[in-house]
DNA sequence: GTTATTAATTGTTAAAATCGATTGATGTAT
DNA sequence: ATACATCAATCGATTTTAACAATTAATAAC
């Protein structure tokens, strides 16, 4: 079964409607010889007269009206191909799905997002919200298209490009005997009373990390930053808080201080990973540049 | 600009659909290199990246899955083209325009119309009544497929096949001195009495060459046979009719009587005509055999 | 009769499509 | 770890196709 090629079925259509092969070959830039061939090619694939031809005038058949017809639809909609193709041409103004994990997302997402949009009007975000590993799954998949993560973290096989960085701090209860220190040193915190979030958040690792590694016997397990935040301000207990965080209303909190730690600082780098095949590798660079310039400034 | 083929679109699609450049080529009968590289030349043409590509799997862009949901729609038309054209290969199963002239249709068409149907359902006539010269204009401006014309009549460049014969008949009214003859010579005839249909019909024009040419002056000129057989039985005068008439309901008039001409008996020939290229040419053989076939039933 | 117009045809060349075989990269099983 | 299997890209050779320029044959117009 031979399907019709495109060319031929624009060549039908040009003489259907010109009714005239010269001029019909002229309209398609080819010869009239290429075109008479083509349409007869096309003819004798369908097993079908498509146009009766006396020297005076072409006169098309029902059945190449017919054709004629659907050739029409075919080049429109390969006309919306090209349209398509071009579309998506211009750098981020595709739909980039965006995953962020939850200790990054909260104090991010309201600095970065609307310089974004203006720096990018045509770049459509779709946010996701989840732990690293998660991420790395969903974006292995297709799901997502790059994701914001913090390091240190296995990012083997994906672009990586580096964001931005930030120090921890120590929060802790209004009054507690640690606020008299200006700098906490890792040796002053009180393992008995920290608090962290629960298994798969990697704040949880790099805090563990900073106390001495697998020593660390958390005492309490918090869900999200917020409710680790409040038992803090109750009393429970101390937890690292990402600098960041400080600026968010949520540790305006009136029961708690906050206190940097001592050199050598523990921090965390915040990065943009991607599939490096990714078809959207270019836009990537641009979008981690950007990123990057909105965190200094 | 370049316009994608269909070829491409279609490998495309089973790349998308399969998730797999081998088993999409092996779908579309060819080596995997081949789809591959057609791939590459619509990823190229079009500037866009449609694939992901890691060693591992495949995985369409959000711009090669829109582009693939537009080829689906090509292939869909592609097939419906081939499908429009395979329907019409069958012997007449078009639309078949035909004309007919005004002194043939009224007895030809009752007598046909059904048989035609019967021997070939899928055929659709859609009929048309004119004078012989405008049948001719309307065949060919490709108006009309074929005509049933009276012969003789100029059909230079039209295909032609007989498709029965029929002598003319007089009919005068009851009691006219004439019908005391079995059979009417030319000569009887009573040129002051005869009544002919108007300029244009073609019956006219055989009806006066009958009575020696151009000598005829007919006092009365009907513009149908209808009411031409009126006249004539309301004792106006006498003219000619056709031989297939007399069985129409329209002769079975008790005020009129008919009678044979002499020999030679002059008569007209009925025929099928149509463009020499045209598409149902092949078709139109068929017609006129079976319609030949009929007259004589 | 001559000329102009038109589509088909012919012969040639350039471009492309396709294949088979290979490569290099990547998982998987032993 | 190592060998094996899988997969898409790549390469080189061959066939097929597309396109052109020039010509021909048929037709209409003058």
């Amino acid at each position: 079964m031979y399907l019709p090629t495109i060319k031929q079925l624009q060549y039908l259509l040009a003489v259907v409607e010109l009714r005239h092969f010269g001029q019909a070959a002229e309209r398609c830039f080819v010869t009239q010889s290429t075109l008479s061939s083509a349409i007869q090619e096309l003819e004798t694939s369908l097993g079908v007269q498509l146009l009766e031809r006396t020297k005076r005038k072409v006169l098309p058949t029902p059945t190449g009206l017919e054709i004629a017809e659907q050739a029409r639809k075919i080049l429109k909609i390969s006309y919306n191909i090209i349209e398509l193709s071009s579309n998506s041409k211009n750098p981020l103004c595709n739909e980039v799905r965006l995953g962020v994990i939850p200790t990054i997302a909260p104090f991010l997402l309201p600095k970065v997002l609307l310089p974004l949009h203006q720096a990018f009007p045509a770049l459509s975000l779709l946010l996701i919200e989840d732990q690293s590993a998660h991420l790395m799954r969903r974006l292995e998949s297709g799901e997502i298209d790059c994701a914001i993560l913090a390091l240190p973290y296995p990012t083997e096989k994906l672009a990586c490009q580096l964001i931005g960085e930030e120090s921890f701090w120590v929060a802790m209860p209004e009054g507690d005997p640690l606020t008299k220190k200006r700098k906490i040193s890792a040796a002053d915190l009180p393992m008995e009373r920290l608090l962290l979030l629960e298994e798969g958040h990697c704040l949880r690792d790099h805090a563990m990390s900073t106390c001495g590694g697998s020593e660390v016997k958390a005492q309490f397990q918090g869900s999200s930053l917020y409710t680790l935040i409040e038992m803090v301000a109750w009393g429970q207990g101390v937890t690292f808080v990402p600098a960041m965080a400080l600026e968010s209303p949520l540790l305006k909190h009136a029961r708690i201080e906050l206190r940097p730690l001592d050199e050598p600082t523990p921090h965390r780098q915040m990065a943009l990973v991607w599939r490096a095949t990714s078809y959207q590798k270019n836009n990537m660079v641009i979008l981690a540049d950007k990123l990057a310039e909105l965190m200094v400034g």
